[in-house]
DNA sequence: CTATTACATCGACATACGTGAGTGTTATTG
DNA sequence: CAATAACACTCACGTATGTCGATGTAATAG
C-alpha cells in the first residue's frame, strides 16, 4: 500500500549543486492513489460523511425519506450528495416502489481505511 | 465515533401518511464530521494523497526539493498542495536555510482512520 | 384518469479548486 | 554587493462544487 522509494540523504549542500537526486515514482501506487483520492474526495463534505455514517451504522438499507429530515438541506441537494457517493462507488441504492433505499457497498472504504491505518 | 440514532421501521405505507418519523440528529457528531471531512477533502486529490504517502513513509522530515521531481506539476502547484495539507492540519514544515522540510503531524489522520475502520 | 408522493434531474448561481507563469522573499555563494 | 537557489505567494483562467427552485418521472391512492 505504500511506495518503495529511496530518497537522497537530507543535508545542506552548497548552492549550485543539486540538493537531491531525482527519484523515480513507481506507477503502481498511482492507480491506488487516484482511487483512494476519489473516495476521500467524496467523503470530503460534512453532509456526505454523515450520510455514510448513518448508512454504515444501519446494516440494512435506509430509505431516503429517513435521511432528508436529518440535514438542513433541500431534498434535491441531498439527492445530489447521494449521487456523488454513488459515483464514487461508496454507496448503492435500490428502488422499491416510491421509495429508494441506500446502503454502503461492503469494502468500499477498505482500501482507504487500510492505507490510513 | 458513530451517532446514536433510531430510525423508524422501514416498510411501505399508504401515501398521505408520513413514511417515517422525523429524527433528531445529535450535534455531537457534527463537529467530528466537519473535522473529518476537512481531512478527507485535503486527501481528495491524488497528488496530495501521494504526498502524504511519501511523508508518512519517511519518519523524518522530507525536503521539498525531493518532492518536486516526484510529480509532473510545477513547483508552485506543489507548494499550493502543501499549503492545503498544512491548512488541513495534516502536515507541518520547518525551514532550514534555503530548504523546507515537511512532515506529517502525528495523529493527524487518527480520527478519520478510526472512523473508517 | 387525476392527484399525490418520493425521488432524480435540470438550470442557474456564487464560490472553491487545480494549475502554471510570474514575482517576491530569504538565505547562501562568490 | 550581485548572483543564485529554494520556496511561498499572487494573479489569472477554466473547471468543478454545493446549493436551491423548478421540473421530470415513476408509482400509488382514490
Amino acid at each position: 500500500m505504500s511506495i518503495d522509494l529511496e530518497l537522497a540523504p537530507k543535508q545542506k549542500r552548497a548552492a549550485g549543486e543539486r540538493c537531491c537526486e531525482p527519484v523515480v515514482y513507481p506507477d503502481v501506487q498511482r492507480d491506488h492513489a487516484i482511487r483512494m483520492a476519489e473516495v476521500a474526495k467524496a467523503l470530503g463534505d460534512p453532509i456526505r460523511l454523515q450520510l455514510v455514517d448513518v448508512l454504515r451504522k444501519h446494516a440494512g438499507k435506509v430509505c431516503v425519506c429517513e435521511l432528508v429530515p436529518l440535514f438542513d438541506i433541500s431534498q434535491s441537494t441531498l439527492s445530489h450528495h447521494l449521487k456523488k457517493l454513488r459515483d464514487a462507488g461508496i454507496v448503492d441504492s435500490e428502488r422499491q416502489g416510491l421509495w429508494a433505499y441506500y446502503y454502503v457497498i461492503p469494502d468500499a472504504l477498505k482500501e482507504l481505511s487500510a492505507w490510513l491505518s
